[in-house]
RNA sequence: GUGGGUGUAGCUCAGUGGUAGAGCCCCGGAUUGUGGCUCCGGUGGUCGUGGGUUCGAUCCCCAUCAUCCACCCCA
């Protein structure tokens, strides 16, 4: 019989894993609180059509990456790709742009079928940010603030680079995109098949190839940002005025052009060296059209996302996790023979009620006093209490210090809990 | 979707055309109820899977799956 195994490009979070992720979640969520973000939790699956309108038809998502299926209904489902569409959806249904602003924010795991590989996978986790409602570049620029933060508390700051651009008004960039295409057709004879094909689906991508031979004509091209209508140069410059005034650095990047088709004026990207290929680590920008796109009321937006699997592995190779994430023990009850399992089941219970805070682990399983006092100290308590035939008849507990030079005592019952409070505050 | 690398013990990896080893981990002992260090012993493998070549394949060939890296794309 085959083995199962788990799904091509969806990984296990193990539990040496775990501490760094609630590490990081626990981060986002007091960051989210201090900025005043709420969050909202959306399904993980949504019509088909949903993507398709707002993502774009002929973005690689849509065409070669959902994982889309029919259900017992013959309806046509997909797993969300990425989080803004289903934050936009629920919004709307539930009535959260109806004459307000709202501060949104979310996670969770996100499905894309491309080729795994170091930080991109077909399950991977983002945390976003969606605001709607606001117009001016205060609102860019808070989000932006708001990731800078971010970077700031986990000391990745200076690990990360912002870039920075701007799409203009949908008009200026469809009349931009003819001029480019034009421009681009002089010269189809140096576009290499990737540019071929893009030329008319999405022309603006080909500014971002990697390939030399294309270099010297791709940097001839003419400019979107020369090409922005009035309100989005202000829009961009009242922006970038910002972002000096709060100290953030940043690089034009005139090339910088988002996969999905939602975006309209300002496009970033934080992006690091230290992680191979899969270099941007949070995006996002504008979207002023989707929410009219997908039928409500022409509503102003800008959010973005940031990649887990990304993050959590930048803050891994730059060994910037800080060493007590591991939640350990504070104490671990050995027992020895049945009466004492007994009891030190129930003794654990006792604790574990009278001391919230204490973390304490009741051995199990039986064993050797040795192979006991082992995983006493396997398991990074600083404390180890011993209840064996002795203890249970002087109605007594040992106690065993597992990280400091001590002798070993022998405490009564009944002062056992005062003594854990001051080990506890001791220790801390 | 394309290209390349790698699949041998739970983990990290050696290895040979005659069906396998180390270190770590785990378990036991030296130390009748006492961990970290040391020493001794032990458990554990259909050598990814399927086919082919061969007297014989873990090793050679093909396919397939998985994984890693890059392209592409993106968070």
């Amino acid at each position: 019989m085959s083995k199962i195994q788990a799904i091509r490009g969806m990984n296990d979070l193990l539990p040496d894993q775990s501490p760094v992720w609630q590490y990081f979640e626990r981060q986002v969520r007091a960051l989210m609180g201090r900025y005043g973000y709420l969050e909202i939790r959306t399904p993980i699956l949504e019509q088909t059509a949903l993507f398709k309108r707002s993502i774009g038809e002929v973005t690689d998502i849509v065409e070669k990456e959902m994982y889309t299926f029919e259900d017992r209904n013959g309806d046509s489902l997909t797993l969300r790709p990425e989080g803004t569409a289903a934050v936009v959806r629920a919004a709307m249904e539930n009535g959260l742009l109806h004459n307000q602003t709202q501060r949104l924010w979310y996670t969770g795991p996100m499905f894309r079928h491309e080729r795994p590989q170091k930080g991109r996978y077909r399950q991977f986790h983002q945390v976003g940010v969606e605001t709607f409602g606001m117009d001016g570049p205060d609102i860019d620029v808070e989000t932006i603030l708001l990731s800078a933060r971010l970077w700031q508390q986990l000391g990745l700051m200076e690990h990360v680079t912002l870039e920075l651009n701007s799409l203009g008004s949908n008009e200026a960039r469809a009349a931009y995109r003819e001029k480019l295409v034009a421009y681009f057709e002089q010269y189809a004879d140096t576009l290499d098949e990737d540019a071929k094909r893009r030329l008319h689906s999405n022309p603006l991508r080909i500014l971002d190839s990697k390939n030399p031979d294309m270099a010297d004509v791709i940097a001839a091209a003419p400019q979107l940002l020369d090409h922005l209508d009035n309100e989005s140069r202000e829009h961009f410059d009242k922006l970038k005025a910002l972002l000096d005034a709060a100290g953030i650095d940043y690089v034009v990047n005139p090339r910088l052009v988002r996969g999905l088709d939602y975006y309209n004026r300002t496009v970033f990207e934080w992006t690091t060296t230290a992680l191979g290929s899969q270099g941007t680590v949070c995006a996002g920008g504008r979207y002023d059209g989707l929410v009219e796109q997908l039928g409500g009321k022409p509503t102003t937006a800008v959010g973005f996302a940031m990649g887990v699997e990304r993050l959590v592995l930048l803050l891994e190779t730059l060994e910037l996790v800080p060493a007590d994430v591991n939640h350990t023990l504070d104490a671990y009850i050995m027992a020895f023979g049945d009466a004492a399992e007994r009891e030190a089941l129930l003794l654990g219970e006792q604790l574990r009620s009278a001391l919230p805070q204490l973390r304490l682990q009741v051995h199990c399983g039986g064993g050797s006093f040795k192979s006991q006092v082992k995983k006493a100290d396997k398991s990074g308590a600083t404390l180890a209490l011993i209840l064996g035939e002795d203890e249970l008849t002087r109605g007594s507990v040992g106690l065993k210090y597992l990280r400091e030079t001590r002798d070993q005592e022998e405490l009564d019952r009944s002062a056992l809990i005062e003594h854990l409070t001051s080990h506890l505050s001791r220790i801390a």
